[in-house]
RNA sequence: GGGGGUGUGGCGGAAUGGUAGACGCGACGGAUUCAAAAUCCGUUUUCGCAAGAAGUGUCGGUUCGAGUCCGACCACCCCUACCA
């Protein structure tokens, strides 16, 4: 018998399957909860789902292996709008084609012999887990978590849908890549900047994250003190006498030269419903405002309104209110004074419209004629830390830092009674509704006696309708007068479905905590709550480190309040890995008008292709179907076997950095699998091989601390080693089939079928998926001779061999000699290899 | 503009402040074979026949000793961006 993964694979899945291996029970072992960011049924998985679910599955199964109560689950990430679009474009209903994909995928997924408890596996747009995301929602309503509000939203004119803030990237849609406009729609909003505070500060505690996550996320809440005041108004309408104002910087208030508002500020919004001329400036700035060159370029544009406001600190001094295009009305209070001295923005503001720039500090030492003329001709930002010196200073001293002065400047304003201290965030409330069919109902209807009405709970699941069609864009629910004409809950009269459907981001911000109890009839289950969460190794792709993780930590405090989870589960999960993606080469030549002509891997051998042509090469991009550097897992499966694929996933380059794919690597990895096979084979009779034994145990130390911290890497690196060292072993008998189901034992989290395979061979008793994870004897681990090198002046000058109890002592002593002094140093450590 | 990260052989990458280049790929040589594939045994940082010397982006510093710590610079990558 020569390694067959096919016929083996197949074998130890049915085995697993059979002894119920995977199925995550909850019983007196301690528990350990380990998940992976769930696909999105696209239709075919991809090899980051592979490298994704293989990483997990080496932490579940050691570990399991190390007397762990396992949840290692699987499910759909199955709402949205890819659905949507291929019921569009090939007819068809958006269920049909998610389940089939899910189908096909968990066709797919299963060969890899992931150790998933897959009778917890769901897909979100099962009717049970709308069901009860619905019967949250209530939950969340009823205490004050969402709100209804007419908003400003990013619509999508080709998705015809309102994208979230996050959603828009360079002003255009995150799916269609049409530039987005502005509309006021009224809209569903999670509270989550109540909580902006609390999820910034909560960072801090979790140290099983990423440190560079935690700061995206830390900037993307983004908390800023500053001062909040208020401008009097000289000549404006009536009903604004004041115009409230935030700013960071209040100590350049004296260096104030203008009023800027944003074009959709309520009072420019009155001016212009009087005067067209201001009604045409800000039209072109919402026009500009979208737009990709806008951002690139980014041309300040001002007008001024002729209005003016009274300097607080003195109501003799007047300043003109302009309108400029890049103050936005969705952060601070949309308006702002203009400090042309000591911002980049302002001044070129101030340059380009001829307003005064006056410098409010300089450089230490600097005096008012120097701190002025050095402003003129571009503005002076010093880091906040910096000291410098006040020539139009108002509160706290002359010579300070800035960091000071705006404290200084807050208070006496708070002490004046102008103005007060207040910490602003950037994160704004998290918008759900979506003008799309394939979602999740948003449980509400409006009824014209009682206006928004909360869905009954009894009513529950609001299901989508089947008999929809897509050949116009929009929402099919608002022209399903069957589905959205109903009766309100409260009066029983005539009421409207609310059409909209909720974000599928909602639906990723909960589903780890349904696994714990997925068939359960209300959204969790308490004591199965308890018992699994929170996750304790979270698995994904860094592209989720912002939204998914941040709803998901939000989520998970609303479901805390309305008591969906236990209090210890506000922060979900304990630790988060961020794997690298699968990257390949690009080929591809070029055809008579030069343009780029893609090809497959596999039709390229050597650098060229069938035909002869050389192809150009471009090094290590992420596979995309476009640019054809795909490579097939369900291939490599078929012609390697899972085990292979497992194994490259994990070998050479560590978990968080990219990794490149090679034909040549993949069958380097099958070489070595089944050169292991073969030893396995080979009876060999032979005493014990002390060397041999004392490697193994080496291995098992190496191979468990590399696993532990998450450098599979170098697992794999040192698995390698030992096999090497076996090979090489006159070891016979016993000893070397203990040997080689140590090593069995050490692959099996990366490798299971073949270490199976291996225990097998080598007389291991049941399965290696149920055996106890190995420990290293700690005096195996040191030689009893070891060779230490010598260093003189830190070179390496020679080594000697010496008794371990030699080995101990001073590391380095300076010696006299006739010329100089030199120090000599022995390492208290064996020598390598 | 702001924030973060990374620079080590031909390549992916190893190295608690203590023998730089583990392990793998590729390449080269040999064995086996009629031949090839597969397999097995070697060699493979550079210069040098050798002894030896140099060597972790660049320049400095700390240290008996620096890929590792500190400072400055260079290059590349990622994230973010009119945030008042």
């Amino acid at each position: 018998m020569s390694y067959d993964p096919a016929q083996s694979e197949t074998r130890w899945q049915a085995a697993w399957d059979a002894a119920d291996s995977f199925r995550a029970l909850r019983d007196e072992r301690p528990k350990y909860y380990v998940l992976e960011m769930f696909p999105y049924p696209s239709g075919r998985i991809h090899m980051g789902h592979v490298r994704n679910y293989t990483m997990g599955d080496v932490v579940a199964r050691y570990k399991r292996a190390q007397g762990f109560s396992v949840l290692h689950p699987m499910g759909w990430d199955a709402f949205g709008m890819p659905a949507e679009n291929a019921a569009m474009e090939q007819g068809g209903h958006p269920r049909d084609w998610t389940y089939a994909n899910i189908a096909t995928m968990r066709d797919q997924l299963k060969p890899l012999g992931l150790s998933i408890d897959w009778s917890r596996e769901f897909a979100t747009c099962d009717d049970d887990y709308v069901h009860q995301q619905q019967s949250m929602f209530l939950d969340f309503l009823e205490s004050g978590l969402i709100y209804r509000k007419s908003a400003m939203v990013n619509w999508d004119p080709v998705d015809m849908t309102v994208l979230a803030n996050e959603q828009v990237i360079d002003g255009k849609g995150w799916r269609s890549n049409a530039p987005v406009e502005r509309r006021e729609l009224t809209q569903w909003f999670f509270r989550i900047s109540d909580y902006s505070g609390e999820l910034l500060d909560a960072l801090d505690g979790l140290d099983g994250w990423p440190e560079k996550v935690r700061l995206m996320q830390a900037n993307w809440i983004g908390r800023s003190r500053g001062l909040q005041f208020a401008f009097e108004t000289v000549n404006a309408p009536a009903g604004f006498d004041r115009i409230e104002v935030y700013t960071t910087r209040p100590d350049t208030l004296m260096g104030a030269s203008f009023a800027a508002l944003s074009p959709d500020h309520p009072l420019i919004k009155a001016l212009a419903a009087e005067r067209p001329d201001i009604a045409d400036f800000c039209a072109e700035c919402r026009r500009i405002g979208t737009t990709e060159e806008a951002i690139e370029t980014a041309e300040k544009l001002g007008f001024d309104t002729g209005l003016t406001v009274r300097h607080p600190l003195d109501p003799t001094w007047e300043l003109p209110i302009w309108i400029a295009n890049f103050v936005l009305m969705d952060y601070g209070t949309g308006a702002i004074f203009g400090s042309p001295a000591h911002d980049e923005r302002d001044h070129e503001f101030a340059t380009k419209y001829g307003l005064p720039i006056r410098a409010t500090f300089g450089p230490q030492g600097a005096t008012l004629e120097q701190a002025d003329a050095l402003v003129a001709d571009g503005p002076f930002v010093p880091l906040k830390s910096e000291p410098v010196t006040y020539v139009r200073g108002f509160a706290g001293a002359a010579d300070q830092t800035g960091e000071v002065a705006v404290a200084a400047a807050i208070q006496h304003a708070e002490a004046a009674g102008y103005g007060e201290g207040v910490t602003k965030f950037r994160l704004r409330d998290w918008g759900i509704s979506r003008q799309r069919y394939w979602g999740c109902p948003i449980p509400v209807v409006h009824c014209e006696t009682c206006g928004t009405v909360p869905e009954a709970k009894e009513n529950l699941p609001v299901l989508l309708p089947a008999d929809v069609s897509f050949d116009i864009p929009g929402n099919p629910l608002d022209r399903h007068p069957t589905w959205r004409d109903t009766v309100c809950p409260k009066c029983g009269g005539a009421a409207r479905r609310e059409t909209d459907t909720m974000d599928t981001f909602v639906d990723l911000s909960w589903y780890y905590a349904r696994f714990t109890a997925p068939h359960a009839a209300t959204p969790t289950v308490a004591e199965d709550a308890d018992y699994w969460m929170n996750v304790d190794q979270y698995i994904g792709g860094i592209e989720h480190a912002i939204l998914h993780l941040l709803y998901s930590r939000f989520f998970a405090r609303a479901m805390v309040k309305t008591g969906h989870l236990p209090e210890k589960s506000t922060e979900p999960f304990a630790a988060l890995f961020t794997q690298g993606m699968v990257t390949h080469e690009i080929y591809l030549t070029r055809d008579d008008r030069g343009r780029a002509v893609y090809h497959l891997p596999e039709d390229v051998t050597d650098g060229k292709l069938a035909d002869g042509r050389v192809v150009e090469i471009i090094p290590s991009a992420k596979m995309s179907k476009s640019k054809k550097n795909v490579v097939d897992p369900v291939n490599i499966v078929e012609n390697f076997g899972a085990d292979t694929a497992r194994w490259f996933m994990l070998s050479d380059s560590p978990p968080e950095r990219d990794i490149e794919w090679t034909a040549s690597g993949a069958e380097a990895a099958h070489r070595f699998l089944a050169r292991l096979y073969r030893q396995a084979e080979t009876v060999a009779e032979g005493a014990e091989d002390p060397d041999l034994t004392r490697a193994v145990h080496r291995a098992i130390d190496e191979v468990t601390r590399a696993i532990e911290g998450f450098a599979f890497n170098k697992a794999v690196a040192k698995i390698y080693e030992i096999a090497n060292t076996l090979g090489k072993s006159p070891a016979g008998g016993e000893s070397r089939k203990w040997a080689l189901r140590t090593i069995a034992q050490l692959m099996a989290p990366m490798v299971p079928h073949l270490a199976e395979d291996i225990w097998q061979l080598a007389g291991g008793q049941g399965l290696v998926v149920d055996a106890r994870w190995p420990v290293a004897d700690p005096a195996m681990l040191v030689d009893d001779s070891v060779t230490l090198p010598i260093q003189i002046n830190g070179k390496r000058r020679a080594e000697i061999s010496v008794p371990k109890r030699y080995a101990q002592g001073p590391r380095s002593r300076l010696l006299s000699s006739p010329t100089k002094p030199c120090s000599v140093s022995w390492m208290a450590r064996p020598s390598r290899s």
